[in-house]
DNA sequence: GCTTGACCATACGCCAGCGTATTGATAAGT
DNA sequence: ACTTATCAATACGCTGGCGTATGGTCAAGC
């Protein structure tokens, strides 16, 4: 068993990295919340002790910044992944709320973010997250040849009923659909969320980015 | 200054009630959200010490039970007598919808409630709450004529909405307009989730009722 | 005016999590 | 082989919140 000291690879490694610690904060922010993210269960976990955290943090905020940063590095270059070759904002729009639905893992982490009011830093993350979202919405709906003004109504219309949703299928999750009348479900909501006399009206003149954020290096 | 023993008085009192602190829980909620609630910062900010607490209760999550009982009665007894003499279904839905985003307060303490996954006997409570808000709402959508897998979608869909605006007000503030341009928005969401060919069909047959919690006693 | 009961203060032990210091172990370079 | 860098274990002190024990104070009743 050669230690391998590839700070990329992902599994039975024998040394960890401060991305593993990251990754494994953000695992925990899905099962506990926030506040559950401690570092001695946190090392208990991993099978290690505290001695290994504080060789690649400094403190408890330390960690919460990089497992913030790596949630909205996730964030912003899934999503460009998977929207990237739609062109159509119709098309956009569905794709992006059909998305929004589909990882459970993905909702659960935005909302234990989202609930955290308190820690300055994880409020400024979320709000960009969200704003940056809402803003590649707005985008969509301009593009379907929506003034700004009434583009901004729809695109917080549409974000809000996916992040209720969310919450929906947190909160009471026997409320939720599953199979085909989720879908059925799912395509009311776009429907509905897309007013007619507004599809397919300009031929998506500029796609809209949703900016990836810069590729920081290894540390 | 003679000590007034009244139970229900709510100020300047000298001695406190179990009620008095289950509020201040609640209060502490909105503010710190739910793992904010601790008894010696709650005594603290009452301007007792613990030894006042252990009286009224046995343990922390006592409190919490008593707090959450406070919450669901209020909420039930609110929405009540502000619905109580609204007959159409169509205007129920209407201001259900206007009640909902008017109460800042009350927004918070149900995301602060609904994040805190964990403690069971809180999720509980959430999960009641938030089904039978969906219930009423699906019986005002059946009232107007809808079936009642159709109308399970369309309460679903608004209470999500509902659910996400509130989560929009406390992430990202600013992108939630104020004034005029608020009622502007609030309109469009009534018109959209209210479907044509629905308003105003059967006369209200019968007006759901969200049932309260029976009142018990003063303690 | 003495007792009783309701309400609160003080003081204590306990535990979990944070952060530090120090030492140990192993891989890699020379 | 020896050193260095990297990662981890152990042991420690500190803080904040929980829960308990015990005593204090004031109001009311007899």
């Amino acid at each position: 068993m050669a230690r391998t000291h590839s700070k990329k690879s992902s599994s039975n490694r024998q040394s960890l990295s401060a991305q593993d610690w990251a990754q494994a904060a953000l695992d925990v922010m899905v099962a506990r919340g926030l506040d559950g993210v401690a570092v001695e269960p946190l090392a208990r976990e991993l099978g290690v002790t505290k001695g290994s955290f504080y060789w690649h943090f400094a403190n408890r905020d330390a960690l919460l910044d990089a497992a913030l940063a790596l949630w909205e590095r996730q964030e912003t270059d899934d999503v460009l992944a998977q929207i990237a070759d739609v062109i159509e904002p119709y098309e956009r729009i569905v794709a992006l709320f059909k998305r929004a639905n589909a990882s459970y893992r993905a909702g659960r982490l935005y909302l234990a973010l989202a609930a955290a009011g308190s820690h300055p830093q994880v409020r400024a993350v979320v709000e960009r997250v969200s704003q940056r979202r809402m803003d590649y919405l707005l985008q969509c709906y301009i593009a379907l040849g929506m003034s700004e003004h009434e583009a901004g109504h729809w695109s917080r219309f549409a974000y809000a009923t996916f992040a209720g949703n969310l919450q929906i299928r947190r909160d009471t999750p026997e409320a939720m659909p599953s199979g085909a009348a989720f879908s059925e479900y799912l395509k009311l909501m776009i429907k509905t969320l897309i007013p007619r006399g507004h599809r397919e009206e300009k031929p998506a003149a500029a796609p809209p980015q949703l900016v990836a954020l810069p590729k920081t290096g290894s540390d």
